[in-house]
DNA sequence: ATAAACTCTATTATAACGATAGAGTTTATG
DNA sequence: CATAAACTCTATCGTTATAATAGAGTTTAT
């Protein structure tokens, strides 16, 4: 799964909102200005989440977008995948899932995809915008040490435990 | 992180050569007619993996490719890296972790960009060439003892634990 | 009535992706 | 030492995806 520049301004635009909920409609211009986003291709993420019904919009002069859910209900996994397709490294899950049962010869190189992918689910599909709102600016009193504490839902991510000054 | 159609190329190639390991150089024909790969676009490929020290070649008649060291050193990570980039879903993991120290307003996000990146490379830096030979075929009695097994390093990995049945 | 907003379709430029072509170089071997 | 078998290298190509802009159309508050 590659999240692009576009799935990057989706997410930050969802943040924006979830910011701001209850607080009635906010105008495209004004998440573009907040967020500095693109206005006219903001536009054309906002028509694409309103489509998938995770905004809704309000025409006509006051006019604005709003979230339809609380921030605590919206899941980063769906705004990716609505952006920036499956979460799966390569094809999606049921494909995947289809190769391990009849490739025998790639069978492990595909499991771990699989795998790759139930990972990034794991932790995409259980972090909500309220959460990654709550986690803001620097420790906001809710005992999050500086370093490690870990992603909320998956374990033992310790972060100086990957690659730390290789590569990328 | 996305993994392209040639990076899935590389890796079924590696594999390959794992499989016909100490056995000699092997043509790139024979690898693409085993692998079913276009042959001249895997020509490309292991020139790439030529450069990167992971294969070398036998040039001239009776020439080919093969491993430069023992499948069990090969990690499917730095395949991935060298064909598709790095593991992070978005940018690499030295920008998201001066995003997260600059971007107050965003930190949060990137943080969890960075949980999805350490999570894959958890996984991508743990499996060797040789582990997914030793997976093969739904476990066919026949196993090479070379150093750990299994999933060594990420447990719980339980096969039907992710979304299963959902969307992607 | 009109300005403020969202809506929608089209277009553009650039890059990435997947692949093929062909001329060049090296080497085993008869 | 000629030759065929192989790798080496650069170029090209068609397609799709990405990132963005443009502009005409529609809805609504005031």
């Amino acid at each position: 799964m590659k999240i692009s520049q576009k799935g990057l301004y989706a997410l930050q635009a969802m943040m924006m909102l979830a910011r701001h909920y209850n607080q009635g409609a906010i105008r495209i211009r004004d998440i573009a200005y907040e967020e500095t986003l693109p206005e006219k291709f903001l536009e054309l993420i906002l028509l694409e989440l309103k489509n998938a019904r995770m905004v809704e919009s309000v025409r006509g002069a006051k006019g604005g977008y709003q979230l339809r859910r609380p921030p605590s209900e919206i899941h980063l996994s769906e705004i990716i995948r609505l952006i920036d397709g499956p979460l799966a490294p390569f094809g999606d899950a049921d494909q995947l899932r289809t190769l391990i049962d009849r490739d025998a010869e790639h069978r492990a190189l595909y499991q771990v995809f699989l795998d790759v992918r139930d990972a990034a689910a794991r932790i995409l599909e259980h972090t909500t915008l309220a959460d990654i709102m709550n986690r803001k600016g620097a420790d906001s009193g809710k005992r999050r040490k500086k370093k490690s504490e870990g992603p909320s839902v998956l374990p033992m991510v310790v972060h100086g435990t990957g690659s730390r000054g290789r590569d990328e």
